[in-house]
RNA sequence: GACCGGUUAGCUCAGCUGGUAGAGCAACGCCCUUUUAAGGCGUGGGCCCUGGGUUCGAGCCCCAGACCGGUCACCA
């Protein structure tokens, strides 16, 4: 930490040491009594009110304009901003006027956190604003921060938009971007939405271990770890589905955990190394009755977070209102392309790929061919909320064969915005073709297919006690966070998003 | 991983066919008691991402690398 510090951050520091020259603590530890926001004050308080006329808030000071012996300034508390009016006379009524001339106009920053008290009073133009008669020092700051300004149309001047200063230091982000912030707080909304649906039907939030010693429920590379005491290996989950059923089989009939899972590959703006998914389990119950379960609860999300079902998306808006539309896979590639593949077999489905330039190679068979077609051909163009059902068995190896259809089995896929959100099955509970199905996906495995599941004979024990009939689901909750918030990126949504390193200096650090 | 684009003051950005660094905001000094992208006068601030090269001379051209973004690949 050899950086040399910018002129602004030197004046800063100086400006510390003169406050506390002037013997006030910079960094108090008692307690700043608030009993009002910046947002409750402009909502409510109408001129010649006798509210707010004992207000004591606190924030950060994100601007300052002195006029000689009265100020305007902007205290930004985390319901919004507000202008404060600091008069000299008023804050200092005594001959000192260090307050106001060297703390107030020279050593608080822009940035520091203070305290005031005073009264709501309208500007002569109109700007309900505090009069202050006190200010404290709360706490300061040493560097100094983006200067966002917006004007009288509420056009914003010099918004910080540079991504990497944006993700590797959200905090400024969240500082000087305000609507980062209620992006956040719409996700949380958008937890707490699908929670109070959950809760209110008796299905229960649990946590199951993100340290695993098998990884399964997906089909993905896994982070690998060191347990050093059991000298074991353990992986970071990928999911939590096998967990979540053995609680099935205990007993539990409806269970739920909103699961931070980890996987090992590529990133984009769609994908980052640690994500969030919603994983449900109900007992006694199909795929079917879990896409209505799915409407209904999406519908919730959209109401809570907008007021409306209808969500601006993009260029789209996209209407979440029940009932979606609902295609099999064989009627969406038929609808996308004018072919019907259901009774092809896989050299007639290669042969159509081809046809249809969609990317194949020699190792894919049938229902990955099936799964290639409609990805390249229709996945994209389903913008509006849509079920696609029945798909391929051998893509599916936790779901349940389809009750009438040879090769397929009960599974659904949700897609919205040309993206898939959510992933369900009928949930396959007799162990002994699970144990098949697993066994399939060990020979993948032999083959190369480094995502090919490995076989849990845990599990398999469990589903031999015996495991009801279960419905299963999973939403990607970070996909699902950028449509309801109309965001672009998978970083938009995520406090945190995984970046490289700054430098060499920093990777060396911990190591 | 491939291709394309980016990296210049605290922030947002200019910088021509190569001639030695610019603006606005922020900062600093002074003025100003209802301003609001406040205003006026003045001042300072730069490893131009890093390392090589070409050149009398490189922010600019060439090579290599770092990081960021986009697209694709990968990824249910």
């Amino acid at each position: 930490m050899s950086a040399q510090l910018s002129e602004q951050e030197i004046v800063r520091r100086e400006n510390l040491q003169k406050i506390l020259d002037l013997g006030i603590n910079p960094f108090p530890s008692e307690l700043f009594d608030v009993n009002v926001t910046a947002k409750e004050i402009k909502d409510n308080f109408k001129e010649g009110s006798s509210d707010y006329q004992k207000i004591s808030l606190a924030g950060r000071l994100m601007s300052r304009r002195v006029m000689g012996k009265a100020s305007f300034a902007g205290l930004e508390d985390s319901s919004g901003r507000i202008q404060l009016y600091v008069n000299r006379d008023e804050i200092c009524p005594d001959e000192n006027k260090d307050l106001y001339n060297k703390v107030f106009k020279k050593l608080i920053d822009l940035g520091d956190f203070i305290g005031v008290t005073g009264y709501a009073f309208i500007t002569k133009v109109g700007e309900i604003s505090i009069h202050v008669s006190s200010i404290k020092v709360l706490s300061k700051s040493l560097r100094p921060l983006p200067v966002v300004k917006t004007d009288a149309d509420g056009k914003v001047h010099d918004a910080v938009t540079d991504p990497e200063l944006r993700y590797r230091q959200r905090y400024v982000d969240l500082i000087v971007n305000p609507n980062v912030r209620d992006t956040f707080k719409k996700r949380t909304q958008m937890y707490t939405s699908m929670r109070e649906y959950l809760n209110a039907k008796d299905y229960i939030e649990v946590e199951t271990p993100i340290l695993q010693p098998l990884y399964g429920g997906a089909a993905a590379r896994p982070f690998k770890t060191h347990h050093n005491t059991l000298d074991m290996t353990l992986y970071l989950r990928i999911a939590n589905e096998l967990y979540l059923k053995r609680l099935i089989v205990g007993g539990f009939e409806g269970v739920y955990e909103f699961s931070k899972d980890f996987r090992n590959e590529g990133m984009s703006r769609f994908h980052n190394p640690e994500f969030t998914q919603i994983e449900l389990y109900v007992a006694y119950k199909d795929y079917n009755w879990m896409m209505d379960l799915v409407e209904e609860m999406v519908e919730k999300v959209a109401m809570d977070m907008h007021g409306t079902t209808e969500v601006q998306v993009g260029e789209h808006i996209i209407n979440f209102q029940r009932p979606w539309k609902r295609f099999t896979m064989y009627e969406a590639i038929e609808h996308f392309t004018g072919i019907d593949i259901s009774n092809m077999d896989e050299e007639e489905l290669r042969k159509t790929a081809k046809e249809l330039h969609v990317p194949i190679d020699k190792t894919m068979a049938k229902g990955k061919l099936i799964d290639e077609i409609f990805g390249e051909k229709c996945e994209a163009q389903l913008i509006q909320p849509t079920f696609i059902t029945d798909y391929p068995i051998e893509m599916s190896p936790l779901a349940k064969k389809h009750r009438t259809k040879e090769g397929l089995v009960e599974r659904f896929e949700a897609v919205c915005n040309g993206k898939e959100i959510c992933n369900a099955f009928t949930e396959l509970n007799d162990p002994i073709d699970q144990r098949e199905r697993f066994e399939a996906q060990l020979e993948i495995g032999k083959r190369g297919d480094e995502e090919a599941m490995v076989l849990d004979e845990d599990f398999l024990r469990a589903l031999e006690y015996g495991m009801p009939p279960t419905a299963g689901l999973g939403i990607g909750m970070d996909r699902l966070a950028m449509i309801m918030t109309n965001s672009n990126s998978i970083q938009d949504v995520l406090f945190f998003p995984q970046m490289k390193p700054e430098n060499n200096e920093e990777k060396n650090v911990t190591s």
